[in-house]
DNA sequence: GGGAATGTGGCACAATCTGCCACGAGGCAG
DNA sequence: CTGCCTCGTGGCAGATTGTGCCACATTCCC
């Protein structure tokens, strides 16, 4: 199963530093984690998660830039997978197809991790905060799937063509990420399938 | 042209309070847009708007849950627009098309704010914060025109094809929200249909 | 080994946001 | 008109988040 923990690069190669640096910082979202689900957000301190992780509150805002970055992490490791799935795919295949495949990855993910998903989820639901700035892929991210979808071929990383399927089947995986948490379906991927067709492949083309 | 200040009701039957409570309201919407237009938005205190508003930051916090709430504002009217825009529809009217069409609404009413919309997305663009929290539709603002779609005829609003509709028809309005205020097309609403009639009419049928 | 680069902790501080209570203006029935 | 009730408002105290600044320790690299 695939970690949380990732180095965003492909080498074992890491410097002592950066290896103490995601040790601490995995230590930090999963002590997080574990109180959220405990106690509910609202009823953790930036404190509570830095005593039990053991650093100082002023290194926990130097991982994360607000508390809730810390229960939107999954999304960008999502938005991650994705990137790695749109690099890996042949050159040739068109955008659409591309996505589609990659968020499929991405759904596959989700389905391995899906009880502490879950919990996440109840989390954010039982927060008022959180319910109403719930986790989400931020447009930077966003950005970065329709550069990377850019850069292979030549297509202009500005036109709204590009944009919009980006756009699109974001929204189409986040509909699939809703229902899959909210009631798992007995195939799941197969709807994730049927949601991105819907979503993603008019735009073929 | 269509103004910021409305009662979200049709009649003019407000009691005094409401009346006052919406002249406050808009003061302060307006105070504020202002001050960020003015300073930015970082260099705008909660305190500094309830000083040009003529209110105490007690009240601005019954107004707008938060600050960032007041950026967002545009939004929710935006959604209000579209709502009423789906409301108005015919019956019988496919949903694609009617989303279409109340989006159509919504960009002449985006057409119209143009200048004080453009002023608000460099605030945005020039605070880091909201450059991460930018202002967006919130899901329970997506759930209600989910809501509204499925009340004409029976649809289901929990349907997966009901919710996507809507997502990609979100998304594509962002594309093209993000295209014209970055740099006005010589015909916005044109371009506004191009870009939904990929996104929202493959779902018809 | 030793200087440079970088991560960490502590401190002080501004700012956001909330609970609580009291006051006053508007609404309503008599 | 009068009295009562409802509800918006303001003030206060407080918890919490998030940031700038600096000193210290660790790691890196020559």
């Amino acid at each position: 199963m695939r970690s949380w923990s990732h180095t965003e690069r492909g080498g074992p190669i890491e410097s002592l530093r950066e290896r103490k640096r995601e040790r601490s910082r995995a230590a930090t979202v999963e002590a997080a984690w574990r109180l959220f689900i405990e106690r509910g957000y609202d009823q953790v301190t930036v404190q509570d998660i830095c005593v039990a992780a053991d650093i100082a509150p002023r290194t926990f805002h130097r991982y994360f830039p607000s508390k809730d970055d810390v229960v939107a992490e999954p999304m960008r490791r999502m938005t991650a997978l994705a990137l790695e799935g749109i690099a890996a795919a042949p050159d040739g295949t068109p955008d659409a197809a591309t996505l589609h495949r990659a968020l499929l990855a991405v759904g596959s993910f989700v389905v391995e991790h899906r009880e502490l998903l879950t919990g996440l989820r109840t989390v954010v639901l039982q927060s008022s905060h959180l319910r109403a700035n719930p986790p989400s892929v931020r447009p930077d991210q966003e950005a970065r799937l329709v550069t990377q979808l850019a850069a292979r071929g030549d297509r202009d990383p500005a036109g709204w063509r590009l944009r919009l399927l980006v756009a699109c089947a974001v929204a189409g995986f986040r509909v699939w990420y809703e229902d899959y948490l909210h009631e798992a379906p007995p195939d799941p991927l197969a709807h994730l399938d049927a949601v991105l067709h819907t979503a993603v492949d008019p735009h073929t083309g």
